[in-house]
DNA sequence: CCTACCGATCGGTAGG
DNA sequence: CCTACCGATCGGTAGG
């Protein structure tokens, strides 16, 4: 084995999983083809096989990161029932997964949206996509907790996605600046509480 | 008049305020020495006869937001009555601040750190200590709510500090991406029904 | 404050 | 996939 066929073994995967690491710490932007062909020991051409332009390349990375986030956040909390423990555990997920300290500059879709978000063109209305879905889900979950009867008829669900995603944002925030753990047992508290004082069942949900 | 009269006549504060604003479209870091010159119809060279470096305009950079910040949104709250009443209008003008739309990239203070809070260094840490202050404050008008008995004695400060801020930090975020208007509302409702569930006397804040 | 320049790095291309 | 190269731009410096 001469390198070479270990090196072509690398997946396109496995180098857009390489790219969404770099990418937060050095922003999507910030990310450089020699970086990370550097990072990878492959050559920037090989790069260039993969993906036309650097903007194709930041696209792809979009796209992986959206696969993780649903394998690591979004799959593992519609395992649980449907109704308030479900938009309980969508919160829950997500911060146990920036927790965990998989990706080595806090959440990809944060930072690259606020990257972003004065930037106008394909990436950035990539990011705003990612960002509308799971407002979305977190809507939906919240809609299916007041069809259950387990959240108050009076809910407003948009309004209640926008505070649990406001609790998930600031956690990233917070933690990278502050005392990561008191930031994640506060980001949990924030909505668990919210959850509790809403419900018409606080036994669906943990002790606060 | 020549021009280069006008141009000397740019304070070191003129200065400031454009890279700002740049700084909210561009990054931070993104912001180019060359790009600030050329806006501002002067020389590189002009830049660093204030600034030894790039770090050190950035750092002056933080400072004048952090003077902007405590201008239009730390000292209009401070004019409000203490008590709960102060920590609404603290969130409150930070809200209005945003629809403003001053800077033209959003909130300085968040895309700067989102886009710093991986890399370490002076900058950074400046940017670490502007957050601390600003989460500081809050807190402070919380547990000056509470000695007023205008919230509960059993609250907690910092608790109540990282949700107001929460909802602070998610409206930027959110208004970048989606609709601004519904955003702002959203921001403004999620706190002042908290404060209105928490005081003990709600004709101290406005309707819900 | 200016012009003119430095080496390093950027995204991207040519040719194989 | 590779090496070798392109023009453009970066932060920073020299000399005035």
């Amino acid at each position: 084995m001469d390198g070479r066929l270990l090196r072509g073994e690398r997946s396109r995967g496995a180098i857009l999983d390489a790219a969404v690491g770099l990418a937060t710490e050095a922003g999507l932007d910030g990310l450089s083809l020699s970086q990370l062909a550097q990072r990878l020991g492959v050559s920037k051409s090989g790069l260039f096989a993969h993906w036309a332009s650097k903007e194709d390349l930041q696209l792809a990375v979009i796209d992986q990161a959206r696969l993780q986030w649903v394998d690591r956040i979004v799959s593992p909390a519609l395992r649980q029932p449907r109704g308030v423990r479900r938009l309980w555990a969508a919160h829950e997920t997500r911060i146990a997964f920036y927790a965990e300290g998989l990706l080595p500059g806090g959440c990809f879709f944060a930072n690259a949206q606020f990257e972003f978000d004065a930037r106008p063109g394909v990436v950035r209305d990539r990011l705003a996509e990612a960002f509308a879905e799971w407002l979305a889900l977190l809507e939906r979950l919240a809609a299916e907790a007041i069809e259950a009867g387990e959240l108050p008829a009076g809910t407003d669900p948009a309004q209640l996605a926008f505070e649990v995603n406001a609790a998930g944002v600031a956690a990233v925030l917070h933690s990278r600046l502050l005392d990561p753990a008191d930031t994640f047992a506060r980001a949990r508290h924030a909505v668990l509480r919210r959850l509790r004082d809403l419900t018409t069942d606080p036994t669906l949900l943990p002790e606060a």
